[in-house]
DNA sequence: TTTTCAAATGTAAGAGCTTACAATCAGGAT
DNA sequence: ATCCTGATTGTAAGCTCTTACATTTGAAAA
């Protein structure tokens, strides 16, 4: 069944089915409705390649994160199918990994696929010249690339992203003023927004005239058992709250407390981030930074859509963090 | 840059290129060499389009999941993807919601797109009547199509998944076999495996000599503070037992027991479903069924790309599920 | 040297759509 | 009746690739 078929059944020329198709204003009533009939009858539906070709796109975006099955990401992914199948969009998932060269490798591959935008989930890129960034950046030149919690310099780049400076300072700030001292900060990895996270601990610590202590700065895999491993290895180490970078880790926290009957949050306060369900889960509950995922989605989206619309977006815009206390903390 | 410039440069035929980006054996190593260099100064990208049409494929396999955010769906949306990439096929993804309607939608939508088969996860397709079977159907005669962890008849249909029924069975009959005689059963959806859930649990009573209190049938949402409300208002009901269709049911049940002070295991034994993240974050931990969604995943993806490389696959494939005990019971 | 044949390469016809431009048509203005 | 206009429709030229078939080439066989 082609567009030809089409046209002869109705009487009318190809063009005119392609009118219908793209609802082109300039065809009558009458053809336009002869037209829908036989395509109906026939079950027609134009060949998404040809019709690509013609139109330079086929309305869909790439979407690349390092894995979906991470919670947060895979809550990301749900929001920006569902605003981007709002605006007629569709999406092609790819599942990075974290290592850069498969980004890099998802990414030249999604490079070639005609899309009209790539978006990126929880960028981790570490330093200036990874391999992955000059190509992004060449890969901008084609089709606008938006970094959801990353940050990338470039043309027709854009960031959109929590404001996780802000949301570590100001929980930090509240357990010194709740009388915490020794404050370890759980990080997993060396991403942009880790590092920020990292700043804003140590900011707040120094503007409270206190001492940054390296020790008290522990890179972790996100995982509750891993976690709960690592601290019972670091036995010399004390301190009396826990700030982690991800939900999974400030599980991993309160299941050490428990294995050395620490009382949460009276001898040991934990925060999470990003307000997953494992902080609802598990006992007691866990005060959690919830970095408003379907926000920066939406935002996200909505940019896109604005930009290939032609009009001018920021290029960066970041998102205030909502701090959520529950039982974890006893600020 | 089309292939025309490619051509010209490397001062050979467009025949030839296309051969050499198709790996086609009836090319000179010389040639071969001169126009791979000449894709390489020019960063050339064969249009996704053009080739789509002129192939009739682009490598890519549609997957509509109910919703990515859940852990379950997101684990098995990351391993389809990530078997499909080995076999180097994209997949593109659908959201389709719950509900019939919507995921009627999706994939009519995603029918237009000259896929190479659809996936569907975790279908929970109610009544035969229901629109999106016929049209499932109707779109098998273009595409195969597989469910994972749902059942639907029909040419070019598979199905993949776990036994959910032997699995509940077997852990029905290991709760009355430790003593307990008022097993809930909380279920979410009137899904295929659903169904089968359940069947496995009375089929289990019933080998055991014991009736079925359908007041200990109860549906519930799979939300931890859902569920857990929903027992608290069924003051009149005792158990001493639940098993959950899914993890996040049966934490409810967990904090169902701390609010009322019941021991777990010893006054209430709770067992999940999915084996998901959640089952080691609560307190205590839970005994959880895992039903194997890697491995459905993997079969599903070979079975696929056998079926596409012409050879037959069996219409159903059910894989057996694995109990995971922990503190959550006391067997 | 001529013949033969396979290997290498080129030509051109699609694949199914969009769309600029041309053609047609109906009806009002002259 | 003739001309003009705008609305509708058709024609044909792309868009970029694949591939069947034709052609050329070069070397082995005769």
């Amino acid at each position: 069944m082609t567009i030809y078929d089409i046209a002869k059944l109705a009487g009318v020329s190809i063009a005119t089915v392609s009118r219908v198709v793209n609802g082109s204003p300039k065809v009558s009533e009458k053809t336009k409705e002869t037209v829908r009939r036989v395509m109906a009858e026939t079950n027609y539906t134009p060949n998404a390649f040809a019709r690509g070709l013609g139109l330079g796109t086929m309305q869909t975006v790439g979407i690349v994160c390092p894995d979906v099955a991470d919670p947060y990401m895979a809550k990301a992914v749900s929001y920006l199918e569902k605003n981007l199948q709002g605006y007629g969009y569709d999406c092609i998932l790819y599942c990075s990994g974290y290592d850069d060269a498969d980004r890099e490798q998802a990414v030249s591959l999604l490079l070639k696929k005609q899309l009209d935008a790539l978006l990126l989930v929880g960028s981790i890129f570490s330093d200036e010249q990874s391999a992955v960034l000059t190509q992004l950046r060449e890969a901008a030149a084609r089709i606008p690339i938006f970094l959801i919690n990353g940050v990338l310099s470039g043309d027709n780049v854009y960031c959109v992203l929590g404001d996780d400076y802000q949301a570590v300072y100001d929980v930090t700030e509240e357990l010194v003023l709740a009388g915490k001292r020794r404050i370890l900060f759980l990080t997993n990895s060396s991403s942009y927004s880790a590092g920020r996270k990292q700043q804003g601990y140590e900011a707040a610590l120094a503007a409270h005239q206190l001492d940054v202590d390296a020790r008290l700065i522990l890179h972790c895999e996100n995982s509750i058992p891993a976690t709960r491993d690592l601290l019972l290895r670091q036995r010399g180490l004390t301190f009396d709250s826990v700030i982690a970078t991800e939900d999974g880790m400030a599980v991993g926290a309160l299941k050490y407390a428990a294995v050395c009957g620490l009382r949460v949050p009276d001898e040991l306060s934990v925060v999470g981030y990003n307000n997953s369900e494992l902080s609802i889960c598990c006992e007691p509950e866990l005060t959690s930074v919830d970095n408003r995922g379907e926000l920066l989605c939406r935002t996200t989206i909505d940019s896109l859509m604005a930009l290939l619309d032609g009009q001018t977006i920021p290029k960066q815009q970041v998102i205030k963090c909502h701090l959520i206390k529950r039982a974890s903390t006893d600020f």
